[in-house]
DNA sequence: AGTCTTGCCCGTCGAATGGA
DNA sequence: TCCATTCGACGGGCAAGACT
């Protein structure tokens, strides 16, 4: 859209603004794009009405269901007009592409700080950051440090990416490069998508060096999809990495309930890089979430988790056996309500955990490696004891290589309140599911995703569900008693290739044969006819 | 008739104020 | 110091009126 251009009206339909507003806008504002008459009717050029809407936020009041507060009317208009539909992310590819040349021989990470930091700046609206992008050496540095000051996550990671990116003369141009990226990201007006996009990508490319977990935008839904969180719900992540959790529940209310955007939204980080990510993450698109560091006291001294509070949703994705001493040394097993385990079984610590802060008619969703489907001893009888109490709503297992970290084959586990016991538990084997985006990588499709979300849906709903075979069963309690409490889906679900197709009489194959070849004749003299025509 | 401006009203947000 | 309340600025909607 070179040189496009509209009326005053034209702008109001698309933003579904008065024209009032837009003639207010245009009063008030003297920055407010100049017109130029075609036909005696005043034209704006669509492009810099775009970069004027995008400083605009769209008030609380007027966004309408899935625009998360915070969107401006910039995203609305190039929504409407279908521009750059490609949105955020063929920006930032492209952009991306560009950056990753700036890398030096530090580390993705301390690079990944750098720009997520000067991206939150520039986002935010940080008073400095005009200045910034129009300064250059040591004035700039310190431009940067007074930001930084205004803005304590930004502030740990610009700290940690500093030392090891300006120690040469190159640092400086390239600095001047990243900046100048930045600032296109932030008049592309899609900042808070790009910055979500480059954690992702960021995560990708620290590979299973990486220093977290990060969990891929498609499990992310598909996890916040299937524990459904409703307006005015409080969503919980004990492990909240860079929040991507949190801002898919508030993105997935914001979608399915408009506006009304009561909820709450708290995540415990394990590290102060990831509270500082994660707090950036969700600020820039205004989810009111509260973020702490709970790394150094994550067990206690009986060895439960600290949990004092409870919430409606609860969706994590831990760290899987938890190999680091992020407990103090005297905890010598970890307790939970439904057994005690060895202190380096710390995955049904988490399980126990998310249970412990559910409300009572909460629901959780939590990512688990496959271990904990069928592994013995202490998680054997913690796995049977949650069995038994009804909390176990429903199993998923998911393909292998989901994640850049780990090729691990992993599941998530729905979980429930004890109270809302069923007697049966939905098994659901997705293993096959899912498509290579490179060698080492699968993702799920978004049909993959509503396959698997819409049979959780029709069997808790007990309506139109049924199993099917190598996918989905519903299987009684004793039914897993009979198999040692062993979860694993495949056992259940039976395969979806018939093995032993039931035997058929030599009489019913050769009546098959005969209808084949009648049909087959058939199709031959219909084919003669048409030829003979011609 | 269609397009835009103006004045007015009202809701929202944040800063200031006041009380425990 | 922390909390609630008040107040003013601001932005958007509305309706009447002006312009072409």
């Amino acid at each position: 859209m070179p040189d496009r251009q509209v009326s005053m009206s034209d702008v109001a339909r698309q933003l579904e603004v008065t024209l009032s507003a837009v003639s207010n806008w245009r009063r008030r504002h003297p920055s407010f794009p100049s017109a130029e008459k075609v036909n005696g009717q005043e034209m704006f050029l669509v492009r810099e009405i775009v970069d004027w809407l995008d400083g605009r936020k769209i008030s609380k009041k007027d966004l309408k269901p899935g625009e998360l507060p915070g969107t401006t009317y910039g995203t609305r208009f190039r929504g409407a007009m279908r521009i750059g539909h490609a949105s955020h992310v063929a920006i930032a590819d492209a952009l991306w592409d560009e950056l990753i040349q700036f890398r030096g021989a530090e580390d993705v990470a301390m690079f990944a700080d750098l720009v997520l930091g000067l991206l939150y700046l520039a986002v935010s609206n940080d008073r400095h950051w005009n200045d910034i992008v129009a300064t250059e050496g040591s004035r700039r540095l310190q431009l940067m440090e007074l930001a930084a000051l205004d803005h304590r996550p930004v502030l740990h990671v610009l700290h940690r990416a500093r030392s090891s990116f300006f120690n040469d003369t190159r640092g400086e141009t390239r600095l001047t490069e990243i900046i100048r990226l930045v600032e296109r990201m932030r008049r592309s007006g899609q900042g808070p998508d790009m910055f979500e996009f480059l954690l992702n990508q960021f995560a990708a490319a620290e590979g299973r060096r990486g220093s977290g977990v990060h969990t891929p935008a498609a499990l992310v839904r598909l996890l916040v999809e299937l524990v459904a969180p409703a307006p005015g719900t409080s969503v919980f992540d004990p492990c909240c990495g860079s929040g991507g959790f949190l801002l898919g529940a508030a993105k997935y209310i914001a979608a399915h309930a408009g506006h009304d955007f009561d909820a709450s939204f708290t995540g415990h980080a394990l590290s102060e890089r990831s509270a500082s990510l994660a707090y950036m993450n969700l600020q820039l698109h205004h989810v009111p979430a509260d973020v702490d560091i709970r790394a150094d006291a994550l067990f206690r001294n009986d060895g439960m988790l600290i949990a004092n509070e409870r919430f409606d949703v609860v969706l994590s994705n831990p760290p899987f056996d938890l190999k680091e001493p992020m407990w103090s040394a005297s905890v010598s097993e970890l307790h939970g309500r439904y057994g005690t385990l060895p202190k380096k079984r710390t995955n049904f610590a988490w399980l126990q955990y998310v249970m412990s802060s559910l409300t009572n008619s909460g629901r959780a969703a939590v990512v688990m490696p496959g271990g904990t489907l069928f592994r013995g001893g202490a998680e054997g009888q913690v796995r049977a004891n949650m069995i038994e109490e009804g909390v176990v709503e429903a199993i998923i297992a998911l393909p292998s290589q989901m994640f850049v970290s780990t090729g691990i084959p992993v599941n998530v586990w729905l979980l429930r309140p004890s109270e809302r016991r069923e007697g049966e538990i939905l098994l659901i084997d997705a293993s096959d599911l899912g498509h290579l985006t490179s060698r080492t990588q699968r993702s799920l499709s978004d049909e993959d995703q509503s396959r698997i979300g819409d049979t959780v849906k029709q069997w808790r709903a007990g309506d139109g569900y049924e199993n099917v075979r190598g996918f989905s069963a519903s299987v009684v309690v004793q039914r897993i008693r009979e198999q040692d409490y062993v979860l694993t889906p495949a056992r259940y679900v039976g395969t979806s290739v018939e093995l032993n197709p039931p035997l058929r009489s030599v009489r019913e194959l050769r009546d098959d044969l005969a209808r084949l070849e009648r049909r087959a004749a058939a199709a031959d003299a219909a084919v003669e006819r048409q030829l003979d025509r011609i």
